[in-house]
DNA sequence: TGAACGGGTTGATCCAGGTCAACAGCGCCC
DNA sequence: GGGCGCTGTTGACCTGGATCAACCCGTTCA
């Protein structure tokens, strides 16, 4: 099966050598110090498409990577209503909001079949107590993922569902850019009512708007991808799109 | 002037004196280790309503943490449209997502007359390469911030404004509990249009669902304050308002 | 082979809340 | 005193996107 014998090999790399390690935790580290990094770092289970990875509640027993795949957060409320906070890609670190009291507050779903790196917290604790370049690292990731959900909150809360599907399609090729992968065609790998479920929209909402967009030769959609043909347009267009002139 | 006597008094205290200890940086520190971090901690300029404490792009050179008053924190996107991320006050920490690039990503502004302490980043963080204590409550607070936005999210997300409003009022009403004051009285610092901005509604349709509220007998609104009458009911109303029952 | 199913698209209708407008209360300044 | 600006409330109307429903297309499974 080919999708497993490109994961063994994968796992079988280390930080070092990793093509993510300008992303992820080693960034800023000396060579010894990587050295002593990757030898917390464990491959966890493979996943597949569904299987959670951990859930909102659990103990916080690991930092994860994601070195492979896509996977998504979400949020359960009293109700039973579930809200998608993120999705997440390959350099990516699951887990940081459950410092506050050693519990995760969200649960982690793969998109698709994929893999990633497992860190002990304790041992992580230890370590960074150890380094400073290490304790920079994550805190300036914490701090990241932080204005990250700012700018989730900006676009969530000012813009229209055109703006809001085209700025989720610019972050996507923004991040596909930063792994060094072609921003232009962006893969999918989450369905139509995730995407409506993050952006606050419903499902055929996100739908119409893919037609117009396509309708206009901004993008192509094809199966499990986004061809963007106009990417002058799609910024144009995720710019735009608050309710009203005055604000505030 | 009453005003500034009081705010003097509060200057002169220390960390380990300070009714907030709990609450703030010092929280699981040593009696000792208190002490050197409260070494770091100058008084910032009083602020008046409107006042910048610092602002989008600015160098981050301090954390601050709110003595007195309350402030709230705006991002501004490219075509010039705010967001009100938060609202801030006495015990809670501002700029943490600044660390990432040590930049501030968001603009904070006093909501009336405001104290504030200056701790310096660049001695904050000899400091927390000393103390392990200090580090850990620093993340916590930060991981904290990550699930506090997570959790507005879920209620932006997920609720309509009447769930969206009793949700603001019931949250400041726990933060008010927590700094250990009565929590059916709470006070308004802000103005119709910033709680309608942060809860991304208009400013008519808050007066709308506080003159329904009132109507209803949950609340009794007053100028700058709101009384909680039925706690009970206002909590009932923020579970529900979900759109619709299937999800995801 | 075809029935059931999941994911996606499209059309028709409806309504929560946005928009526009008028007005009331209040502090401030000339 | 009176005009003016700021904040908040209320009413009337309108619309973007939610809701409801039909249908299409692959895939799976019996």
């Amino acid at each position: 099966m080919v999708a497993t014998s490109r994961q063994l090999q994968q796992l079988s790399e280390t930080c070092s050598h990793c093509s993510l390690r300008y992303l992820c935790l080693p960034y800023g580290l000396s060579v010894a110090d990587v050295g002593r990094l990757e030898a917390l770092v464990r491959p966890g289970e493979p996943l597949e498409l569904g299987d959670e990875l951990f859930a909102q509640g659990d103990d916080l027993q690991n930092i994860h990577a994601i070195r492979d795949g896509s996977m998504k957060t979400v949020v359960v409320d009293a109700d039973g209503f579930e809200q998608i906070l993120g999705f997440y890609y390959p350099g990516e670190l699951l887990g940081l909001d459950g410092f506050a009291d050693q519990r995760h507050h969200c649960t982690a779903i793969a998109l698709e079949p994929t893999t990633v790196c497992r860190i002990p917290v304790d041992r992580l604790d230890a370590l960074v107590d150890d380094l400073p370049s290490l304790r920079h690292q994550l805190m300036r990731l914490m701090s990241q993922a932080l204005s990250d959900e700012e700018q989730l909150l900006l676009t969530l809360g000012r813009k229209n569902s055109e703006g809001r599907i085209t700025s989720l399609l610019l972050t996507l090729s923004r991040r596909l850019a930063l792994r060094g992968l072609a921003g232009d065609r962006v893969p999918l790998s989450m369905k139509r009512n995730e995407m409506a479920n993050f952006l606050s929209m419903r499902l055929e909402t996100v739908s119409r708007v893919f037609t117009k967009l396509q309708r206009d030769h901004v993008i192509k959609v094809a199966p499990g991808e986004v061809e963007i043909l106009d990417m002058g347009a799609l910024r144009e267009r995720s710019g735009q799109g608050a309710w009203v002139a005055d604000q505030s």
